[in-house]
DNA sequence: AGGGTACAATGACATAAGTCAAAATCCTGG
DNA sequence: CCAGGATTTTGACTTATGTCATTGTACCCT
Protein backbone atom coordinates (compact mmCIF):
# COMPACT_ATOMS: atom_id res chain seq x y z
CA UNK A 1 0.00 0.00 0.00
CA UNK A 2 1.43 3.18 -0.83
CA UNK A 3 -0.71 5.89 1.61
CA UNK A 4 2.41 7.97 2.73
CA UNK A 5 1.42 10.71 0.35
CA UNK A 6 -1.94 11.21 2.12
CA UNK A 7 -2.73 13.02 4.42
CA UNK A 8 -5.82 11.03 5.89
CA UNK A 9 -7.02 7.61 5.15
CA UNK A 10 -10.04 7.94 6.11
CA UNK A 11 -10.64 12.02 4.82
CA UNK A 12 -10.20 9.94 1.46
CA UNK A 13 -11.99 7.25 1.86
CA UNK A 14 -15.37 6.73 -0.27
CA UNK A 15 -17.44 4.97 2.41
CA UNK A 16 -16.32 7.99 4.99
CA UNK A 17 -20.02 9.10 5.89
CA UNK A 18 -21.50 5.25 6.48
CA UNK A 19 -18.13 4.98 9.03
CA UNK A 20 -16.80 6.02 12.13
CA UNK A 21 -15.84 9.01 11.20
CA UNK A 22 -19.49 10.51 9.44
CA UNK A 23 -20.29 13.95 11.29
CA UNK A 24 -16.69 14.44 12.32
CA UNK A 25 -14.89 17.54 10.88
CA UNK A 26 -11.81 17.45 8.60
CA UNK A 27 -9.68 18.15 11.63
CA UNK A 28 -11.15 15.48 13.52
CA UNK A 29 -11.26 12.99 10.96
CA UNK A 30 -7.15 13.57 10.48
CA UNK A 31 -6.74 12.91 14.34
CA UNK A 32 -8.63 10.19 14.47
CA UNK A 33 -6.78 8.79 11.58
CA UNK A 34 -3.18 8.57 13.13
CA UNK A 35 -4.40 5.91 15.28
CA UNK A 36 -6.11 3.80 12.96
CA UNK A 37 -4.42 0.49 11.81
CA UNK A 38 -5.98 1.28 7.72
CA UNK A 39 -6.92 -1.64 5.46
CA UNK A 40 -5.79 -4.78 6.75
CA UNK A 41 -6.89 -8.10 4.91
CA UNK A 42 -8.91 -10.74 5.62
CA UNK A 43 -8.85 -13.31 3.47
CA UNK A 44 -12.15 -15.11 2.92
CA UNK A 45 -12.83 -17.41 5.57
CA UNK A 46 -10.45 -16.07 7.37
CA UNK A 47 -11.27 -15.21 11.66
CA UNK A 48 -11.03 -11.47 12.68
CA UNK A 49 -11.19 -12.69 16.03
CA UNK A 50 -12.87 -15.20 17.90
CA UNK A 51 -14.57 -16.14 21.10
CA UNK A 52 -12.44 -15.46 24.12
CA UNK A 53 -9.81 -13.09 22.35
CA UNK A 54 -8.52 -10.57 24.37
CA UNK A 55 -9.99 -7.35 23.07
CA UNK A 56 -7.82 -4.69 21.88
CA UNK A 57 -9.25 -2.55 18.91
CA UNK A 58 -12.33 -2.23 17.12
CA UNK A 59 -12.72 -2.89 13.32
CA UNK A 60 -14.53 -0.72 10.70
CA UNK A 61 -15.35 -3.04 7.59
CA UNK A 62 -13.60 -1.08 4.85
CA UNK A 63 -14.50 -4.01 2.39
CA UNK A 64 -15.91 -7.25 2.18
CA UNK A 65 -18.14 -8.82 3.93
CA UNK A 66 -18.55 -10.53 8.06
CA UNK A 67 -20.81 -12.62 9.75
CA UNK A 68 -20.36 -13.29 13.69
CA UNK A 69 -21.26 -16.40 15.50
CA UNK A 70 -21.99 -16.80 18.33
CA UNK A 71 -21.50 -20.45 19.96
CA UNK A 72 -23.46 -22.46 22.20
CA UNK A 73 -21.88 -24.96 24.69
CA UNK A 74 -23.56 -27.65 22.62
CA UNK A 75 -22.46 -27.23 19.06
CA UNK A 76 -25.01 -24.81 17.87
CA UNK A 77 -23.83 -21.58 16.68
CA UNK A 78 -26.45 -18.59 16.12
CA UNK A 79 -24.90 -15.99 13.60
CA UNK A 80 -26.16 -12.57 15.20
CA UNK A 81 -24.86 -10.49 12.34
CA UNK A 82 -23.80 -9.99 8.82
CA UNK A 83 -21.64 -6.53 8.20
CA UNK A 84 -20.71 -4.73 5.37
CA UNK A 85 -18.52 -1.73 4.49
CA UNK A 86 -18.60 0.99 7.24
CA UNK A 87 -19.75 -1.26 9.56
CA UNK A 88 -18.28 -1.87 13.34
CA UNK A 89 -16.97 -5.33 14.35
CA UNK A 90 -16.41 -5.88 18.13
CA UNK A 91 -18.82 -3.59 20.07
CA UNK A 92 -19.73 -6.97 22.16
CA UNK A 93 -16.32 -7.29 23.61
CA UNK A 94 -16.08 -3.63 25.41
CA UNK A 95 -18.48 -5.11 27.69
CA UNK A 96 -15.65 -7.67 29.29
CA UNK A 97 -12.81 -6.69 27.86
CA UNK A 98 -12.68 -10.27 25.56
CA UNK A 99 -14.42 -11.48 22.62
CA UNK A 100 -17.93 -12.97 23.00
CA UNK A 101 -18.49 -13.99 19.63
CA UNK A 102 -16.75 -15.13 16.35
CA UNK A 103 -16.42 -12.35 13.25
CA UNK A 104 -15.04 -14.61 9.71
CA UNK A 105 -15.17 -13.05 6.38
CA UNK A 106 -17.08 -14.13 4.03
CA UNK A 107 -15.34 -13.12 0.96
CA UNK A 108 -12.17 -11.08 1.07
CA UNK A 109 -12.16 -8.21 3.20
CA UNK A 110 -10.23 -5.74 4.71
CA UNK A 111 -10.91 -3.74 7.73
CA UNK A 112 -9.33 -0.40 9.86
CA UNK A 113 -8.56 -1.18 12.98
CA UNK A 114 -8.17 1.53 16.34
CA UNK A 115 -7.26 0.34 19.76
CA UNK A 116 -9.54 0.67 22.05
CA UNK A 117 -7.69 2.71 24.31
CA UNK A 118 -6.30 5.34 22.08
CA UNK A 119 -10.16 5.63 21.14
CA UNK A 120 -11.53 6.05 24.13
CA UNK A 121 -8.89 8.75 25.01
CA UNK A 122 -9.44 10.75 21.83
CA UNK A 123 -13.02 11.02 23.45
CA UNK A 124 -11.27 13.09 26.02
CA UNK A 125 -10.80 16.09 23.10
CA UNK A 126 -13.59 15.08 20.47
CA UNK A 127 -17.18 15.60 22.14
CA UNK A 128 -18.07 14.77 18.35
CA UNK A 129 -16.79 11.75 18.70
CA UNK A 130 -18.26 10.64 21.87
CA UNK A 131 -21.43 11.33 20.21
CA UNK A 132 -20.90 9.93 17.29
CA UNK A 133 -19.84 6.58 18.94
CA UNK A 134 -22.83 6.75 21.29
CA UNK A 135 -25.00 6.77 18.50
CA UNK A 136 -23.46 3.89 16.73
CA UNK A 137 -23.70 1.50 19.91
CA UNK A 138 -27.00 2.90 20.15
CA UNK A 139 -27.91 2.05 16.90
CA UNK A 140 -26.42 -1.61 17.15
CA UNK A 141 -28.88 -1.66 19.51
CA UNK A 142 -31.63 -0.60 17.89
CA UNK A 143 -31.04 -3.54 15.05
CA UNK A 144 -30.74 -5.97 17.51
CA UNK A 145 -34.40 -5.31 18.25
CA UNK A 146 -35.21 -5.50 15.37
CA UNK A 147 -34.06 -8.61 14.75
CA UNK A 148 -35.87 -9.82 18.30
CA UNK A 149 -38.91 -8.91 16.42
CA UNK A 150 -38.36 -10.54 13.38
CA UNK A 151 -37.14 -13.82 15.58
CA UNK A 152 -39.71 -13.67 18.26
CA UNK A 153 -42.74 -12.45 16.85
CA UNK A 154 -42.56 -13.14 12.42
CA UNK A 155 -43.10 -15.96 10.58
CA UNK A 156 -40.73 -17.94 8.23
CA UNK A 157 -41.81 -15.52 4.95
CA UNK A 158 -42.04 -12.30 6.88
CA UNK A 159 -38.76 -12.94 8.41
CA UNK A 160 -37.04 -13.64 5.02
CA UNK A 161 -38.73 -11.14 3.26
CA UNK A 162 -37.19 -8.29 5.98
CA UNK A 163 -33.58 -9.95 5.75
CA UNK A 164 -33.67 -9.36 1.72
CA UNK A 165 -35.03 -5.72 1.85
CA UNK A 166 -32.73 -4.99 4.99
CA UNK A 167 -30.03 -6.09 2.51
CA UNK A 168 -31.12 -4.48 -0.12
CA UNK A 169 -31.07 -1.20 0.93
CA UNK A 170 -27.67 -1.66 2.30
CA UNK A 171 -26.37 -2.06 -0.55
CA UNK A 172 -28.69 0.94 -1.55
CA UNK A 173 -26.55 2.86 1.19
CA UNK A 174 -23.38 1.70 -0.12
CA UNK A 175 -24.45 3.00 -4.05
CA UNK A 176 -24.39 -0.24 -4.95
CA UNK A 177 -27.65 -1.89 -7.11
CA UNK A 178 -30.40 -2.82 -4.44
CA UNK A 179 -32.04 -5.29 -7.41
CA UNK A 180 -29.25 -7.42 -7.95
CA UNK A 181 -27.18 -8.88 -5.29
CA UNK A 182 -24.89 -11.69 -4.83
CA UNK A 183 -25.48 -13.47 -1.06
CA UNK A 184 -22.16 -13.96 0.41
CA UNK A 185 -23.29 -16.44 3.15
CA UNK A 186 -24.86 -20.05 2.34
CA UNK A 187 -28.33 -20.88 2.95
CA UNK A 188 -27.54 -22.03 6.26
CA UNK A 189 -26.29 -18.81 7.55
CA UNK A 190 -29.27 -16.95 6.70
CA UNK A 191 -31.48 -19.75 8.27
CA UNK A 192 -29.03 -19.47 11.69
CA UNK A 193 -29.37 -15.96 11.51
CA UNK A 194 -33.35 -16.06 11.04
CA UNK A 195 -34.05 -18.71 13.26
CA UNK A 196 -34.74 -21.65 10.55
CA UNK A 197 -33.36 -24.37 8.90
CA UNK A 198 -31.71 -23.93 5.89
CA UNK A 199 -34.51 -26.53 3.94
CA UNK A 200 -36.85 -23.76 4.53
CA UNK A 201 -34.61 -20.66 3.64
CA UNK A 202 -34.26 -22.84 0.70
CA UNK A 203 -37.81 -23.27 -0.19
CA UNK A 204 -38.81 -20.00 0.47
CA UNK A 205 -36.48 -18.86 -1.78
CA UNK A 206 -37.58 -20.95 -4.44
CA UNK A 207 -41.59 -19.86 -3.78
CA UNK A 208 -40.45 -16.29 -4.10
CA UNK A 209 -39.01 -17.33 -7.47
CA UNK A 210 -41.82 -19.23 -8.66
CA UNK A 211 -43.94 -16.70 -7.36
CA UNK A 212 -42.55 -13.83 -9.22
CA UNK A 213 -41.10 -11.87 -6.63
CA UNK A 214 -37.64 -12.77 -7.08
CA UNK A 215 -35.37 -14.26 -9.50
CA UNK A 216 -32.89 -16.64 -7.70
CA UNK A 217 -30.32 -18.66 -9.27
CA UNK A 218 -27.96 -20.24 -6.58
CA UNK A 219 -26.30 -16.98 -4.72
CA UNK A 220 -27.44 -14.51 -7.44
CA UNK A 221 -30.99 -12.35 -6.51
CA UNK A 222 -32.82 -10.62 -8.24
CA UNK A 223 -35.68 -8.12 -6.85
CA UNK A 224 -37.84 -8.73 -9.83
CA UNK A 225 -40.90 -6.90 -7.79
CA UNK A 226 -40.15 -4.73 -4.56
CA UNK A 227 -43.31 -3.39 -3.27
CA UNK A 228 -44.63 -7.33 -3.24
CA UNK A 229 -41.68 -8.47 -1.10
CA UNK A 230 -42.36 -5.13 0.98
CA UNK A 231 -45.30 -6.48 1.60
CA UNK A 232 -44.24 -9.65 2.53
CA UNK A 233 -42.57 -8.57 5.51
CA UNK A 234 -45.73 -8.25 7.55
CA UNK A 235 -48.94 -10.08 8.08
CA UNK A 236 -51.44 -8.35 6.76
CA UNK A 237 -51.16 -8.60 3.05
CA UNK A 238 -54.09 -10.72 2.10
CA UNK B 1 -38.94 14.02 48.81
CA UNK B 2 -36.46 15.30 51.38
CA UNK B 3 -33.11 15.03 50.33
CA UNK B 4 -31.38 18.59 50.60
CA UNK B 5 -29.04 17.25 53.34
CA UNK B 6 -27.88 14.62 51.26
CA UNK B 7 -24.48 15.69 50.10
CA UNK B 8 -24.94 12.99 47.07
CA UNK B 9 -27.93 10.54 46.75
CA UNK B 10 -26.18 8.07 44.36
CA UNK B 11 -23.66 7.87 47.06
CA UNK B 12 -25.84 6.61 49.53
CA UNK B 13 -27.69 4.85 47.03
CA UNK B 14 -27.98 0.69 47.90
CA UNK B 15 -27.42 -0.25 44.07
CA UNK B 16 -24.97 2.58 43.61
CA UNK B 17 -22.58 -0.92 42.51
CA UNK B 18 -25.15 -2.11 40.00
CA UNK B 19 -26.18 1.50 38.66
CA UNK B 20 -24.43 4.26 36.20
CA UNK B 21 -21.84 5.34 39.30
CA UNK B 22 -20.75 1.90 39.66
CA UNK B 23 -16.70 1.98 39.80
CA UNK B 24 -16.68 5.87 40.37
CA UNK B 25 -14.66 7.66 42.57
CA UNK B 26 -16.64 9.47 45.58
CA UNK B 27 -15.86 12.64 43.91
CA UNK B 28 -16.90 11.66 40.10
CA UNK B 29 -20.64 10.32 41.79
CA UNK B 30 -21.20 13.48 43.34
CA UNK B 31 -20.64 15.06 40.61
CA UNK B 32 -22.86 12.33 38.45
CA UNK B 33 -25.19 13.46 41.20
CA UNK B 34 -25.70 16.80 40.72
CA UNK B 35 -27.29 16.51 37.17
CA UNK B 36 -29.58 13.69 38.04
CA UNK B 37 -33.18 13.90 39.09
CA UNK B 38 -33.32 11.13 41.66
CA UNK B 39 -36.19 8.92 42.48
CA UNK B 40 -39.21 10.02 40.30
CA UNK B 41 -42.68 8.06 41.03
CA UNK B 42 -43.78 5.66 38.21
CA UNK B 43 -46.74 4.01 39.05
CA UNK B 44 -47.92 0.55 38.13
CA UNK B 45 -48.91 0.54 34.22
CA UNK B 46 -47.74 3.49 33.45
CA UNK B 47 -45.49 4.37 30.35
CA UNK B 48 -41.98 5.77 31.37
CA UNK B 49 -41.90 7.09 27.60
CA UNK B 50 -43.75 6.27 24.34
CA UNK B 51 -42.61 5.32 21.03
CA UNK B 52 -41.65 8.69 19.24
CA UNK B 53 -41.05 10.14 22.16
CA UNK B 54 -38.17 12.77 21.76
CA UNK B 55 -35.68 11.41 24.03
CA UNK B 56 -33.99 14.09 26.33
CA UNK B 57 -33.07 11.67 29.23
CA UNK B 58 -31.66 8.31 30.18
CA UNK B 59 -33.63 6.41 33.08
CA UNK B 60 -31.50 4.31 36.11
CA UNK B 61 -34.33 1.75 37.65
CA UNK B 62 -34.26 2.95 41.19
CA UNK B 63 -36.71 0.42 42.45
CA UNK B 64 -39.76 -1.57 40.61
CA UNK B 65 -39.64 -3.20 37.38
CA UNK B 66 -40.18 -2.45 33.51
CA UNK B 67 -40.75 -3.75 30.17
CA UNK B 68 -39.79 -2.23 26.95
CA UNK B 69 -42.06 -3.01 24.33
CA UNK B 70 -41.45 -2.47 20.34
CA UNK B 71 -44.58 -2.05 18.08
CA UNK B 72 -44.82 -3.67 14.76
CA UNK B 73 -47.38 -1.98 12.67
CA UNK B 74 -49.81 -4.49 12.42
CA UNK B 75 -50.45 -4.39 15.85
CA UNK B 76 -47.97 -7.24 17.22
CA UNK B 77 -45.74 -5.99 19.53
CA UNK B 78 -42.68 -7.79 20.98
CA UNK B 79 -41.36 -7.21 24.71
CA UNK B 80 -37.51 -6.75 24.20
CA UNK B 81 -36.62 -6.97 27.63
CA UNK B 82 -37.26 -6.46 31.15
CA UNK B 83 -35.76 -3.75 33.90
CA UNK B 84 -34.87 -4.12 37.07
CA UNK B 85 -32.99 -2.05 39.77
CA UNK B 86 -29.90 -0.75 38.99
CA UNK B 87 -30.74 -1.02 34.87
CA UNK B 88 -30.61 1.96 32.26
CA UNK B 89 -33.52 2.27 30.26
CA UNK B 90 -33.73 4.58 27.02
CA UNK B 91 -30.28 3.69 25.54
CA UNK B 92 -32.20 2.28 22.28
CA UNK B 93 -33.01 6.02 22.08
CA UNK B 94 -29.45 7.85 21.73
CA UNK B 95 -29.30 7.00 17.66
CA UNK B 96 -32.52 9.01 16.46
CA UNK B 97 -33.06 11.16 19.31
CA UNK B 98 -36.41 9.63 19.82
CA UNK B 99 -37.76 6.55 21.50
CA UNK B 100 -38.54 3.61 19.69
CA UNK B 101 -39.92 1.47 21.93
CA UNK B 102 -42.18 2.05 25.30
CA UNK B 103 -41.22 1.71 28.61
CA UNK B 104 -43.50 0.57 30.98
CA UNK B 105 -43.98 -0.18 34.81
CA UNK B 106 -45.19 -3.51 35.88
CA UNK B 107 -45.11 -2.64 39.05
CA UNK B 108 -44.93 0.78 41.00
CA UNK B 109 -41.57 1.90 40.89
CA UNK B 110 -39.03 4.92 40.54
CA UNK B 111 -36.42 5.93 38.12
CA UNK B 112 -33.55 8.23 38.47
CA UNK B 113 -33.17 10.46 35.07
CA UNK B 114 -30.17 12.42 33.86
CA UNK B 115 -30.82 14.63 30.89
CA UNK B 116 -28.38 13.04 28.22
CA UNK B 117 -26.92 16.06 26.75
CA UNK B 118 -25.79 16.78 30.61
CA UNK B 119 -24.35 13.53 30.49
CA UNK B 120 -22.35 13.62 27.49
CA UNK B 121 -21.01 16.90 28.75
CA UNK B 122 -19.67 14.87 31.74
CA UNK B 123 -17.91 12.39 29.50
CA UNK B 124 -15.36 15.19 28.70
CA UNK B 125 -14.11 15.37 32.33
CA UNK B 126 -14.36 11.90 33.48
CA UNK B 127 -13.07 9.66 31.38
CA UNK B 128 -14.27 6.77 34.19
CA UNK B 129 -18.15 7.26 33.07
CA UNK B 130 -17.10 7.26 29.49
CA UNK B 131 -15.74 3.81 30.03
CA UNK B 132 -18.55 2.76 32.12
CA UNK B 133 -20.88 4.21 29.84
CA UNK B 134 -19.52 2.41 27.06
CA UNK B 135 -19.27 -0.67 29.33
CA UNK B 136 -23.15 -0.56 30.21
CA UNK B 137 -23.84 -0.33 26.20
CA UNK B 138 -21.98 -2.47 25.06
CA UNK B 139 -23.47 -4.98 27.84
CA UNK B 140 -26.90 -4.61 26.97
CA UNK B 141 -25.92 -5.33 23.46
CA UNK B 142 -24.41 -8.96 24.41
CA UNK B 143 -27.33 -9.33 26.36
CA UNK B 144 -29.48 -8.98 22.92
CA UNK B 145 -26.85 -11.45 21.73
CA UNK B 146 -28.01 -14.35 23.97
CA UNK B 147 -31.70 -13.40 23.54
CA UNK B 148 -30.60 -13.78 19.53
CA UNK B 149 -29.42 -17.14 20.33
CA UNK B 150 -32.51 -17.91 22.94
CA UNK B 151 -35.10 -17.05 20.28
CA UNK B 152 -33.33 -18.42 17.08
CA UNK B 153 -31.65 -21.85 18.23
CA UNK B 154 -33.49 -23.18 21.45
CA UNK B 155 -36.67 -25.03 21.89
CA UNK B 156 -39.23 -23.64 24.30
CA UNK B 157 -38.40 -25.30 27.47
CA UNK B 158 -35.00 -24.21 27.13
CA UNK B 159 -36.03 -20.70 26.52
CA UNK B 160 -38.11 -20.46 29.69
CA UNK B 161 -35.15 -22.52 31.66
CA UNK B 162 -32.95 -19.64 30.86
CA UNK B 163 -35.54 -17.06 31.38
CA UNK B 164 -36.04 -18.34 34.74
CA UNK B 165 -32.20 -18.56 35.61
CA UNK B 166 -31.81 -15.30 34.44
CA UNK B 167 -34.53 -13.37 36.72
CA UNK B 168 -33.10 -15.79 39.67
CA UNK B 169 -29.22 -14.21 39.46
CA UNK B 170 -30.31 -11.08 38.57
CA UNK B 171 -32.30 -11.29 42.13
CA UNK B 172 -29.45 -12.80 43.49
CA UNK B 173 -27.29 -9.58 42.26
CA UNK B 174 -29.57 -7.41 44.39
CA UNK B 175 -29.65 -9.81 46.98
CA UNK B 176 -33.15 -10.70 47.21
CA UNK B 177 -33.94 -14.23 46.96
CA UNK B 178 -33.57 -16.24 43.44
CA UNK B 179 -35.49 -19.40 44.74
CA UNK B 180 -38.87 -17.70 45.35
CA UNK B 181 -39.36 -14.69 43.13
CA UNK B 182 -42.89 -13.02 42.02
CA UNK B 183 -42.82 -12.65 38.59
CA UNK B 184 -43.98 -9.19 37.62
CA UNK B 185 -45.14 -10.12 34.57
CA UNK B 186 -47.92 -12.16 32.80
CA UNK B 187 -48.00 -15.27 31.26
CA UNK B 188 -48.40 -13.09 27.74
CA UNK B 189 -45.06 -11.09 28.28
CA UNK B 190 -43.33 -14.01 29.19
CA UNK B 191 -44.26 -15.57 25.85
CA UNK B 192 -44.08 -12.57 24.15
CA UNK B 193 -40.05 -11.96 25.22
CA UNK B 194 -39.56 -15.72 24.68
CA UNK B 195 -40.92 -15.62 21.09
CA UNK B 196 -43.78 -18.27 22.58
CA UNK B 197 -47.46 -17.86 23.03
CA UNK B 198 -48.73 -17.53 26.60
CA UNK B 199 -50.63 -21.12 26.37
CA UNK B 200 -46.96 -22.94 26.00
CA UNK B 201 -45.64 -20.85 28.55
CA UNK B 202 -48.12 -21.86 30.85
CA UNK B 203 -48.09 -25.29 30.26
CA UNK B 204 -44.32 -25.38 30.46
CA UNK B 205 -44.66 -24.32 33.89
CA UNK B 206 -46.87 -26.51 34.62
CA UNK B 207 -45.17 -29.08 33.62
CA UNK B 208 -41.62 -27.85 35.38
CA UNK B 209 -44.07 -27.70 38.59
CA UNK B 210 -45.36 -31.63 37.60
CA UNK B 211 -41.86 -32.69 37.22
CA UNK B 212 -41.13 -31.04 40.63
CA UNK B 213 -38.59 -28.53 39.49
CA UNK B 214 -40.35 -25.53 40.13
CA UNK B 215 -42.81 -24.76 42.33
CA UNK B 216 -46.08 -22.60 40.54
CA UNK B 217 -49.08 -20.88 42.00
CA UNK B 218 -49.97 -18.16 39.97
CA UNK B 219 -47.07 -15.56 39.70
CA UNK B 220 -45.31 -16.39 43.05
CA UNK B 221 -42.77 -19.03 42.30
CA UNK B 222 -40.03 -21.11 44.06
CA UNK B 223 -37.17 -22.85 42.10
CA UNK B 224 -37.13 -26.48 43.77
CA UNK B 225 -34.28 -27.90 41.98
CA UNK B 226 -31.73 -25.53 40.21
CA UNK B 227 -29.57 -28.12 38.67
CA UNK B 228 -32.24 -29.79 37.18
CA UNK B 229 -33.49 -26.28 35.96
CA UNK B 230 -29.93 -24.95 34.41
CA UNK B 231 -29.44 -28.71 33.11
CA UNK B 232 -32.85 -27.72 30.94
CA UNK B 233 -31.30 -24.54 29.07
CA UNK B 234 -29.76 -27.07 26.67
CA UNK B 235 -30.20 -29.44 24.11
CA UNK B 236 -27.85 -31.94 25.85
CA UNK B 237 -29.00 -33.08 29.08
CA UNK B 238 -30.63 -36.82 28.60
C1' DA C 1 -67.72 -8.04 50.69
C1' DG C 2 -68.57 -9.38 46.18
C1' DG C 3 -69.02 -8.93 41.35
C1' DG C 4 -66.51 -8.24 37.32
C1' DT C 5 -62.57 -8.11 34.43
C1' DA C 6 -58.12 -9.64 33.55
C1' DC C 7 -55.24 -13.57 33.85
C1' DA C 8 -54.12 -18.53 33.88
C1' DA C 9 -54.69 -23.53 33.07
C1' DT C 10 -55.93 -27.21 30.22
C1' DG C 11 -57.79 -29.99 26.39
C1' DA C 12 -58.56 -31.09 21.42
C1' DC C 13 -57.05 -30.15 17.16
C1' DA C 14 -54.40 -27.62 13.24
C1' DT C 15 -50.29 -26.24 11.00
C1' DA C 16 -45.78 -24.15 10.15
C1' DA C 17 -41.52 -25.49 10.21
C1' DG C 18 -38.27 -29.25 11.15
C1' DT C 19 -36.24 -33.81 9.91
C1' DC C 20 -34.47 -37.17 6.98
C1' DA C 21 -33.20 -38.62 2.57
C1' DA C 22 -32.00 -38.36 -2.23
C1' DA C 23 -30.76 -36.06 -6.22
C1' DA C 24 -28.96 -31.97 -8.56
C1' DT C 25 -25.85 -28.32 -8.84
C1' DC C 26 -22.09 -25.55 -7.98
C1' DC C 27 -17.32 -24.57 -6.90
C1' DT C 28 -12.56 -25.26 -6.18
C1' DG C 29 -8.04 -27.00 -6.27
C1' DG C 30 -4.90 -29.98 -8.52
C1' DC D 1 -10.68 -29.56 -17.25
C1' DC D 2 -12.08 -32.75 -14.22
C1' DA D 3 -13.04 -34.94 -9.57
C1' DG D 4 -14.91 -34.53 -5.27
C1' DG D 5 -16.66 -32.10 -1.62
C1' DA D 6 -19.83 -28.46 -0.33
C1' DT D 7 -24.07 -26.47 -1.10
C1' DT D 8 -28.75 -26.34 -2.71
C1' DT D 9 -33.16 -28.13 -4.09
C1' DT D 10 -37.03 -30.95 -3.52
C1' DG D 11 -40.05 -34.56 -1.61
C1' DA D 12 -42.31 -37.32 2.07
C1' DC D 13 -43.16 -37.42 6.61
C1' DT D 14 -42.89 -35.86 11.75
C1' DT D 15 -43.39 -32.80 15.47
C1' DA D 16 -43.27 -28.78 18.36
C1' DT D 17 -45.81 -25.14 18.99
C1' DG D 18 -49.84 -22.48 17.82
C1' DT D 19 -54.94 -21.97 17.70
C1' DC D 20 -59.38 -22.13 19.51
C1' DA D 21 -62.43 -23.00 23.14
C1' DT D 22 -63.68 -23.77 27.96
C1' DT D 23 -63.23 -23.46 32.63
C1' DG D 24 -61.02 -21.90 36.64
C1' DT D 25 -58.73 -18.39 39.51
C1' DA D 26 -57.29 -14.07 41.31
C1' DC D 27 -57.35 -9.55 42.04
C1' DC D 28 -59.23 -5.03 41.80
C1' DC D 29 -62.59 -1.36 42.59
C1' DT D 30 -66.62 0.53 44.28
Amino acid sequence: MNLHDLKSVCGHCTIRELCLPAGLSDEEVHLLDQHMNHRQAVPKGEYLYRVGDPFRSLFAVSSGFFKTVLLHEDGRGQITGFQMMGELLGLEAIHSDHHVCDAIALEDSAVCAIPFDQFEQLGQVMANLRHRFNKDLSREIVREHHVMMLLGSMRSEERLANFLIDLADRHAERHQSSVEMTLRMTREDIGSYLGLKLETVSRLLSRFHDEGVLEVRGRRVRILDRDALALRRTETHN
